[in-house]
RNA sequence: GCGAAAAUAGCUCAGUUGGUAGAGCACAACCUUGCCAAGGUUGGGGUCGCGAGUUCGAGUCUCGUUUUUCGCUCCA
């Protein structure tokens, strides 16, 4: 089978079976904007859950926060987002070059100004000594339309800028005959902003607002609480703290479906250590990490480390756990040695000192600090990628199966009476109605028994038990194996148990240790 | 963003030189049915992504647009 084949299944078993859908699907959707469907949410929490407990239960020097998506706009500027994406950007059709719409008028002025300069240099050679140069700038017709000229472009051009008006930057190129250097057309695109970050008003008034953004990383909010936790919680260095939570970015190319999207969830840990040691930990939070991925049991040669060369400018080693996907290996999982540039920076913006007494050192500083953020959306998609199969029976049928690890399936037990009748459907509704504190079960009783098991095999669940005239006589029912596909009789006192111990999210856990 | 391709029922797709919109699966009801997608009967569901144009007539031709996929580009 082809690899984009693959990728397409995996696409339209999502939507087929509830777990990914396209967002304001009615409406033509929205671009890379995807919803999580009944299923697909189930699966989504529960990869949380590993993740959250694998941090907040495992260690003891690791607590969770849930900062709020609107922070104080100097966190942008502080962290360096709003600087760093934030020019508008013109194409030429003919020669495919992007440029700086602002400098392409800058350049044009400062030719304007050329000219005036050498009406003057000329005049200068012409009149020798007694050249008044102010004078003649003043009065020069030549010199005073071009002035004229450069003074109607600057105060276009000022305007535009302070409006942010990009119709009106494309207008002046238009109006001033801007060609492009390599194709030399004048054939624009229109100037779009790239600013990467979503942004909004707060205050209903539109005197009274201000321009807040939608947090493009969740990292901001853990640093700005780092004194707050540190202190209220009685945390010591070295500690971590952690959080989910969704996080916006204008994506100039957002595609491969749920890979990059333009809103998607975080599950990010900020782990604070002391200046010069922060090199040992990202070693140690690398390893960590990809034991966690490894527990899941897809296998460990998909997966690998790709260290980066070009560092952000906050960082001093950072490197990803890619997941070997349909299209190749892809980050799912980033790991950021990231100093202390941005508790320097909140210092720095805030005024108010961001350090850490250390009892053991008996000294201040500000902390080093390293990341590890995944990508929820990317870990769902890793995580469908690895349990879609289609495998061939012995009857030469073929059947897709999810093989979700069975901690991670959206329903653990489908509760199955074989025949709709003779009291099945009732003794079947009772075990339901007993195990359904504890587990996510489904009920079918709708189509033959094969049907229904092969419904429960496409969406992951487990365990499918199925409840005959036997079960009536004597409280024994059929458990069958989603992987296996083979049957097994048990009491019904026993489900509890024998289901339970391979679902629970502990069974997951006690492989990390 | 540029280039290419695609869009018809919930899913997968067919639809001839332009002439009243189809199949399989799925879904609902009933019957039948003792363990791996069984059978029967009946039923619901589509202004063919959207908008213009050409035409007596457009799912089909033309243009635009939206969305998706692929390649390039971008990714603090």
């Amino acid at each position: 089978m082809q690899i984009q084949d693959v990728f397409k299944k995996i696409v339209s078993h999502s939507k087929e079976y509830g777990f990914v859908f396209q967002s304001s699907e009615i409406y033509d959707g929205l671009g890379a904007v995807y919803d999580y469907g009944q299923m697909g949410v189930e699966l989504k929490n529960n990869i949380k859950k590993y993740w959250w407990d694998s941090m907040t239960l495992m260690y003891e020097n690791i607590v969770g926060i849930d900062s709020a998506i609107f922070m104080h706009p100097t966190v942008w500027k502080a962290s360096g987002h709003v600087d760093a994406f934030n020019d508008p950007l013109i194409d030429n059709k003919e020669s495919k070059k992007r440029y700086r719409a602002d400098v392409l008028i800058e350049e044009h002025l400062a030719k304007i100004d050329d000219k005036i300069e050498k009406e003057v240099e000329k005049a200068k050679k012409r009149f020798g000594e007694s050249f008044d140069e102010k004078m003649y700038r003043e009065t020069n017709p030549r010199i005073m339309g071009y002035q004229e000229e450069r003074d109607t472009i600057h105060a276009r051009f000022s305007k535009a800028l302070n409006d942010s008006d990009l119709e009106g930057l494309r207008q002046i190129i238009i109006d001033c005959e801007i060609a492009c250097p390599i194709s030399g057309t004048r054939n624009w695109t229109e100037v779009r902003q790239f600013n990467l970050m979503f942004s909004t008003e707060m205050g209903s008034t539109s005197e009274g607002s201000t321009k807040v953004y939608l947090r493009p990383e969740n990292a901001q909010g853990i640093f700005v609480n780092f004194l707050n936790v540190q202190k209220t919680g009685r945390m010591r260095v070295p500690f971590g703290i952690v959080q989910t939570g969704k996080a916006f970015r204008n994506e100039i190319v957002a595609r491969q479906f749920i890979f990059r999207m333009r809103e998607f969830e975080q599950m990010e840990m900020q782990f604070f250590v002391p200046p010069g040691e922060e090199l040992e930990w990202f070693e140690y939070w690398k390893a960590e990490r990809l034991k966690w991925h490894h527990a899941l049991g897809f296998g460990a040669e998909n997966y690998q480390f790709h260290d980066h060369e070009k560092m952000a400018h906050y960082a001093n080693a950072a490197t990803d756990i890619e997941y070997r996907m349909p299209f190749g290996f892809k980050e799912v999982e980033g790991i950021h040695s990231r100093t202390d540039y941005d508790l320097a920076q909140h210092e720095k913006f805030s005024g108010k000192k961001m350090q850490y007494f250390d009892p053991e050192k008996n000294k201040s500083y500000i902390p080093y600090v390293v990341e590890t953020s995944i990508g929820v959306d990317r870990m769902f998609l890793s995580v469908l990628a690895a349990s879609y199969a289609e495998e061939k029976l012995e009857n030469g049928e073929t059947r897709v199966v999810l093989r979700l690890p069975a901690q991670l399936a959206p329903i653990k037990l489908a509760i199955l009476p074989l025949v709709r009748k003779d009291g099945l459907p009732e003794k079947a509704r009772e075990i339901l109605n007993s195990l359904k504190f504890e587990f996510a079960c489904h009920y079918d009783e709708k189509d033959s028994i094969g049907k229904r098991y092969r419904r429960q095999d496409a969406i992951g669940t487990p365990f499918c038990i199925t409840i005959d005239h036997q079960t009536l006589e004597d409280n024994m029912v059929t458990v069958r194996n989603r992987d296996t596909m083979e049957q097994e009789r048990i009491s019904i006192d026993a489900l509890r148990t024998v289901i339970g111990d391979q679902v629970d999210m502990k069974s997951l856990l006690k492989k990390l240790v």
